[in-house]
DNA sequence: AAGATCTGCGGGAACGATTCTGCAATCATG
DNA sequence: CATGATTGCAGAATCGTTCCCGCAGATCTT
């Protein structure tokens, strides 16, 4: 109704006929207040169109109303961070909580002055963030482990990429493949780790002999595109191509084209990572849909919790993942 | 060195032997200050490793420290977005501002209410959000003009790409294209306007029949290829197929597959939007790189200074464009 | 040389919300 | 019915910063 002009609780107050406390009491469902006065006093608020001074209220309890968000360097480009980021701040807002990001403006010490807490994601082995927050007594939520463990004011969200990956490499199995090559993201992530020990297992499981090679998160388009032709130069040749970073999908089916071989038929290809040109590719790929935004909301939604109660870690929470089944996988057809 | 527990103007004060007022005077370069005591107070600041209560300002200065951002709908997925927005996050960090979504969880009258100004991309015609913010006096920065006219506290940052597409057809007609077609993203945008009014002034001049698309900026996979189909069903078939939602030109490899084009040789393919997939697809795609976070960020700077001193705009810039020629856009080698 | 202006700095009052404490009035208890 | 516990609300302090004044002393004006 107001409008422009910012109402305050001494407004609401006036109009209700009772004190500021009382109102403050009323609007926050602490203290002790009456039923009749605390339905009279959040009638008058909505009347008049109240919504607090943020500013206010963080000075107040010595909060900064805000939440650091800590990405790994140089990722800006991937799909997947960003929807976990958009995942954040969603959560985040809902609480009129803003997020800043950290990797990008301050140093970390800086950030973790002006934070209430962090939400870190794909944290580098020896990230010295988790030390420096733990110490601090900073909240963190973390997206997937790290390398270190989390205090009682920390917790982690994290999918079973192991899992997914023998889910995806026993699909393949199922469509003719036996010797599946991997593309993986390096072994300073728990992410990477994870894939590629599934790997490992897979293939030890099968009798088959691993061929994998590493790829930068943000790698160049002739770095995937060599990486790939290398695996796909082993002998006996793979006829499956597993690969991890973000997008470099799309890099191994320009690779595999350069030997002449039809994705899908001839060589299959999977992405770890789901993103929306998967779908628009030649053939589309499969790939695991890791729903990011979801992520990225409950490293949020944990962080709020360790703010709102200290001490409540270490917490852990799993988030399922979903096999994209697409013609990329096959059946291979090859005529051998 | 202080470290953890918060140093306050007032310790300072203590610590300089002057009071709370020379202290903020000397820190914020106004008011009047001697030489010698401002660097005196600033060495001590230094000393106790102060940083300012962004609440306590932002409550004096009846500020809400933070500047909204509103996205279209549903566009999370791009890159172009992504690169924006960490354009627009790294740029109000700098100047302690945090950064709200607004098109995810407020509304944008909220947004307007808990935020200082706003910066707005690719506005669709007849957003409400210019007309509200306007009238409330709430600085705005625009990437791309909209198609209303913004007021005294507000500005523009935009790129030329009816020139950008101009070039990208005379660069296609010196490889041997003399049938461009284009997939365009509507003409809700002033994006999708500028870019339709270049494709159409560029064939008036080449005396070439328009054969054009639309696409929304979340177009599927299937609707991409749909909407390829279709262009290149037309008689003649086009020889260069220029598309401009992001990503959408890997479905448009995909859909030239299905006609045994060969991009790049049979069919040329150039993109609107340069993304890392673009260098990654088979071919590699020329594109026309936009430089998102470079504007993201010359939007933010924009706002901000117009916070700084209302009623200084209506502000207009101009953001460079680049070609990035590769391999999908020919020569071509058809033997017709 | 007397008044006017300027410089350097301190006192105190906001900004708006959240407690902590205090004080009546009501209620329970034996 | 006297004592103590509880309920419902108000007053006032507080968070850290900024900024309007005011006051000396120095400098300038005619």
């Amino acid at each position: 109704m107001q409008g422009s002009s910012s109402v305050t609780i001494l407004d609401i107050a006036r109009e209700a006929k009772v004190s500021r406390t009382t109102v403050s009491a009323a609007l926050s469902s602490t203290g002790r207040v009456s039923m009749a006065t605390r339905n009279h006093v959040r009638a008058v608020a909505t009347k008049l169109g109240y919504a607090p001074n943020q500013a206010a209220r963080n000075l107040r309890r010595s909060r900064t109303g805000a939440i650091g968000l800590h990405l790994p360097d140089q990722v800006t480009g991937l799909a997947y961070y960003m929807e976990f980021t958009f995942g954040v701040v969603d959560r985040a807002n809902e609480d009129d909580v803003a997020v800043v990001l950290s990797s990008l403006a301050h140093s970390t010490a800086l950030a973790a002055k002006i934070t209430d807490g962090m939400v870190a994601v794909d944290l580098i082995d020896g990230d010295p963030l988790i030390g420096d927050l733990m110490s601090r007594k900073i909240p963190l939520a973390t997206g997937e482990h790290g390398n270190q463990a989390v205090g009682t004011n920390a917790g982690t969200v994290w999918s079973d990429h192991r899992a997914s990956m023998l889910e995806l490499l026993d699909h393949l199995h199922s469509q003719g493949c036996r010797r599946p090559a991997f593309l993986g993201p390096g072994q300073s992530s728990d992410w990477g780790r994870s894939l590629h020990r599934g790997y490992e297992d897979w293939c030890a499981k099968h009798a088959v002999q691993p061929n994998a090679g590493d790829l930068a998160f943000n790698a160049t388009a002739s770095e995937v595109r060599e990486e790939s032709l290398h695996l796909l130069r082993a002998d006996p040749r793979p006829d499956a191509i597993v690969c991890a970073p973000d997008g470099s999908a799309i890099g191994v089916l320009t690779a595999a084209a350069e030997y002449s071989l039809t994705p899908g038929r001839d060589i299959l290809v999977a992405s770890c990572v789901d993103s929306p040109v998967m779908q628009m590719a030649n053939p589309p790929i499969t790939a695991i849909e890791l729903d990011p935004r979801g992520m990225g909301r409950r490293c949020a939604d944990m962080v709020l919790r360790l703010i709102q109660e200290p001490g409540a870690g270490p917490l852990e929470e799993k988030h399922p993942t979903t096999l994209k089944i697409r013609a990329s996988s096959g059946p291979i057809r090859s005529n051998r």
